[in-house]
DNA sequence: TAGATACTGAACCATACGGTTCACTATAAC
DNA sequence: GTTATAGTGAACCGTATGGTTCAGTATCTA
């Protein structure tokens, strides 16, 4: 019933990991404005090279920034599928919840009816 | 300018870190039929009591997830902030992705423009 | 071709995180 | 009033995570 909601669990927990630190959000936050190189988020971050890869690496696996080599420096940008992964989740989550809510104020409702005529 | 993403972003960054683990997860799902105790909670993810608390208590600094005392038993239930911050975050950023694209795609249009003025 | 630049990977380190056990408190139930 | 139950907190433990340095490799640039 729920099988759609599972299968993606895993690449959405994947995005939420990946959007649950500070630096990693302030890259893509800096790549909103647009492409940048390893150095160019590196710099402005206060990090080695090597630190701020490693966050690259996973922000990719995430599906929310995509790479590509150009000459010696990496080139970043954002991705889209992680976003919507993550997003996607959370809607479906919010949604189903709605519907329980509502088939529980139903159901309150359809006992006040049969409260009411078994009182007559 | 994006202030109000910013202020925002460290409890939607709350929730994303709480939102990043499998047993959390099924926590949710399972708190999506109703409430529950954290004996409830334990038992079916196999772990302790104390360590269901633990990741109660990170799902409801998150704001997924309220609780309260009731007796012995503490009763756990869905929240709602949580869930609405990480999607608003997640919204706006996907918002001003696009408004930026657009901003970009003008441009290179007017761009183009420009050539053909200069071409006659 | 020599030197500088941009990354990359391996190894390492400190701290955070997910889990446990154990000892304790508070509430139910008999 | 005694005993069982539900939760809580402190302390501990192994592993994952975020960072570094160092030693490469590949690609510019002069």
């Amino acid at each position: 019933m729920v099988q759609y909601l599972d299968e993606r669990a895993g690449s959405a927990e994947r995005a939420f990991a990946a959007l649950a630190d500070p630096v990693r959000l302030a890259v893509l936050d800096r790549l909103g404005e647009g492409g940048a190189s390893i150095s160019e988020l590196a710099g402005p971050a206060g990090m080695t090279l090597t630190g701020m890869k490693k966050h690259i690496r996973i922000l990719e696996e995430a599906g929310l920034v995509r790479t590509e080599k150009r000459g010696r420096t990496r080139w970043c940008e954002l991705a889209t599928e992680g976003f919507d992964e993550a997003a996607f989740w959370l809607d479906e989550f919010r949604r189903r919840r709605h519907q329980q809510l509502n088939r529980l104020e139903e159901a309150i409702e359809e006992k006040k009816e049969q409260k009411k005529e078994q009182e007559k």
